[in-house]
DNA sequence: AGCACGCCGACT
DNA sequence: GTCGGCGTGCTC
């Protein structure tokens, strides 16, 4: 007489082992998405199984309140990348699968209430009318759209990311370039390739990458599959969009690429997830968080720039997009290609060892000269503001030869610190343990230039004291120098130049970086002043010399990865000048020019670089060669963080003895951060180590459920990363 | 993580 | 007399 009862698992995006179980009087299957009661609240939960015994009194388990069917369910594969994350990352399985999905998607608020209508899916299709045709909605309520004589509705009529997106349907087909005969050989292996394999596209900035990936998507789109292009920035995907659509229009449609990153709107992103979901777009281009999208049926994953650390999330959960993607290019059995010029040395130590299939772009497409690097030895130099004489000279030059110049310095900001000459007083955050760094305050216009205080960690700001806080003495000196002072003492001594800065200080307002870099393009800069911002991928025509200011900053990090990644970054600034025509010289100032860095950076040599970072790496094992943990505590005192760490590191010793016998996972002895207080917290760090990877992982799943009981006890917030970038 | 219950201080 | 501080306990 009872109606028939089914048992449902839900994960939810609660911080509890879970899953849990709810019951219902019809079947739900896995991969839909589900509203439930869960204890005061309702969630939206996502159903991972149905199981034939629930794994909880029977009597406590509540019914589920809706089913969210207006999108397909998630397939097998995206709960299994999901799975594999949550264990992978040592989180519950709906701080992972939840999360990643559109805010609209996963937010009960959406669904509820008099103006919900039939859910934000069936909002989001009846406010685009225009669309109906490609994206028929699930409910018949829509309005029937009559049917525009074969014309695509021009893109202004389209809200969102798709009216930014969709340029001016281009009918025409496009061939694309002439390939060269490394850019041929290397699209027929990645073409050629059957199921899985991980391949690295190995080839320097301007050797035509970008023609390669392009080609490769359109032979896996003509089968009829889908594409997957990660990119690390957001910067970078309105280029690579413009190519891809311009390329691949031909082939998929000019609507069949959508754009993923954290720049868009709730909606926007939901448009997105909507038409992958429903197989009506063929490409997705997006930053990591796209690597998390619902394929239905995905042929090839391109990860751009696959050393950058974007890739890497830092915070909630940290999992590597460039990992998943090639964990889910396994899963799929189809190809993923890491592309780079100066790929991370896990990558190439799996291309050298022939584990994945390693491809050579040897020449520059577009020009015929590499840019030319100078080290400039600063030790005996007398630098004025800065600059040797050298860099004035070839800045002056380049000036003189109608070309432009880009000035690269990692520090933002006016100066670094404020200083008192008389008793040594120097600006502090109140609240965390850096220097409070001097800013030109962004707005003043005429007259008297006003400066502030910053926080770079905190975002703390003041206004600059008038006399020192110590002693009373007026004259506070500012103390080395950032790209703001750069520019203002470039604009001193290069009067008839125009100069411009980008960094994140001066593209804080929405369109600016683009604004900034557009005014570039069309030469109305000349001399251009940078952080790593203006590293990354922007193709600049006319760029005749690039200086680069104070490197050796970046060398002095305590983390063994700073050499490799100066060498990214240096390699790509470099790759800005002379990418067009005549090549460009670039000039390093430093102090250590005997560093392996810099030698083969003079030399472009990337190979002897990574050959010598890689036996250092292996006579001291350090990764690729072993695995990495990071446990990281914060307190309200220094000393709570590093007695949870002892103590953790005192239980994971025995734990990780009786799991696995003899000292498979080596600890390093806990420590304070770098910055050790931020905000008032202080924080302190474990790492550890392995050789072998699934000894590690069995003992952090153990490890991890135990730290997660005593943090709570001891008020100390915790965070386990594995694999960690930084250290 | 939320969200409630619960038991002690300064305000209309 | 109540508003409200955040301790602790629970969520299928």
């Amino acid at each position: 007489m009872d109606a028939p009862k089914f048992w449902v698992r839900v994960v939810l995006d609660v911080p509890l082992p879970g899953p849990f179980d709810y019951c219902s009087h019809q079947p739900i299957a896995i991969g839909l998405r589900v509203i439930v009661p869960f204890g005061r609240r309702e969630l939206v939960g996502l159903v991972v199984g149905n199981p034939e015994q629930p794994g909880f009194p029977e009597h406590q388990i509540k019914p589920v309140s809706a089913i969210l069917d207006d999108l397909p369910a998630l397939s097998a594969h995206w709960l299994r990348m999901a799975q594999f994350a949550a264990h992978y990352y040592q989180r519950p399985v709906g701080e992972v699968a939840l999360p990643v999905l559109p805010g609209p998607l996963r937010k009960v608020s959406a669904y509820r209430g008099k103006r919900a209508g039939g859910g934000p899916v069936d909002r989001l299709l009846r406010r685009t009318p225009s669309k109906n045709r490609e994206m028929p909605s699930r409910s018949s309520t829509s309005p029937a759209c009559p049917a525009s004589s074969g014309n695509v509705a021009p893109d202004s009529a389209v809200p969102g990311s798709l009216a930014a997106g969709v340029t001016a349907a281009d009918p025409v087909v496009h061939d694309g370039p002439q390939l060269n005969a490394a850019q041929r050989a290397a699209v027929d292996a990645i073409t050629a390739v059957q199921g899985h394999r991980t391949v690295l596209l190995h080839g320097v900035t301007g050797s035509g990458k970008t023609q390669v990936y392009l080609q490769a998507a359109v032979h896996v789109l003509q089968q009829g599959r889908q594409v997957l292009f990660l990119v690390p920035e957001i910067n970078l995907t309105p280029q690579f969009e413009r190519a891809l659509r311009e390329r691949l229009s031909s082939v998929a449609g000019h609507d069949s690429v959508v754009v993923m990153h954290s720049g868009l709107t709730d909606t926007e992103r939901l448009r997105a997830w909507v038409q992958l979901a429903r197989g009506q777009a063929q490409v997705m281009l997006g930053t990591r968080m796209a690597v998390f999208a619902p394929f239905t049926d995905l042929g090839l994953i391109i990860v751009d720039e696959e050393h950058d650390t974007s890739y890497k999330q830092q915070e909630g959960l940290r999992y590597s997009a460039r990992d998943l993607a090639i964990w889910r290019a396994h899963d799929l059995s189809i190809p993923v290609v890491l592309g780079s010029a100066t790929p991370s040395f896990e990558t190439w130590h799996h291309a050298q060892t022939g584990r994945y299939l390693h491809l050579e772009l040897p020449q520059r497409a577009l020009s015929s000269d590499p840019p030319r690097i100078q080290l400039i030895d600063t030790r005996r130099l007398k630098l004025d503001q800065g600059f040797s004489p050298h860099l004035l000279q070839a800045l002056e030059e380049t000036l003189q030869a109608g070309q432009q110049s880009l000035v690269f310095l990692n520090r933002r900001g006016f100066a670094p610190v404020l200083h008192c000459g008389s008793c040594g007083w120097v600006s502090q955050c109140p609240r965390c343990s850096v220097y409070a760094v001097l800013h030109r305050a962004s707005t003043d216009t005429s007259g008297w230039v006003k400066h502030r205080l910053h926080c770079h960690h905190c975002g703390y700001q003041s206004p600059v004291p008038a006399a020192c806080p110590e002693c009373g003495d007026q004259d506070l000196k500012p103390m080395g120098r950032g790209t703001q002072r750069l520019e203002a003492d470039l604009a001193d001594r290069f009067p008839g130049a125009r100069i411009a800065r980008i960094d994140a200080d001066s593209t804080r307002l929405k369109g600016s970086a683009a604004r900034l870099f557009e005014q570039v393009h069309q030469g109305r800069i000349d001399i251009l002043v940078g952080t790593q911002m203006v590293a990354k991928g922007h193709d600049f025509s006319n760029l005749g010399l690039v200086g680069v200011l104070n490197p050796d900053s970046m060398l002095f990090s305590h983390d063994f990865r700073a050499p490799e990644r100066l060498f990214a970054q240096l390699m790509q600034v470099a790759g800005r000048a002379g990418r067009h025509g005549r090549g460009g010289r670039v000039l390093i100032q430093t102090d250590y020019p005997d560093q392996p860095v810099y030698q083969c950076l003079v030399r472009h040599d990337y190979p002897s670089f990574a050959r010598y970072s890689l036996d250092e790496r292996q006579a001291i094992g350090l990764p690729p060669y072993a695995h990495q943990a990071l446990l990281t505590a914060e307190a309200r005192s220094l000393a709570d963080a590093l007695a949870f760490l002892q103590q953790q590191r005192q239980q994971g010793l025995e734990l990780a003895q009786a799991l696995l016998g003899a000292d498979r996972v080596s600890f390093y002895d806990p420590v304070p951060l770098r910055v050790v207080r931020v905000a008032n917290v202080e924080r302190a760090q474990l790492l550890l180590e392995s050789t072998h990877r699934p000894a590690l992982q069995v003992f952090l799943s153990h490890w991890a459920t135990h730290l997660a009981q005593q943090a709570r006890e001891l008020k100390v917030r915790h965070a386990l990363e594995v694999d960690p970038l930084d250290i």
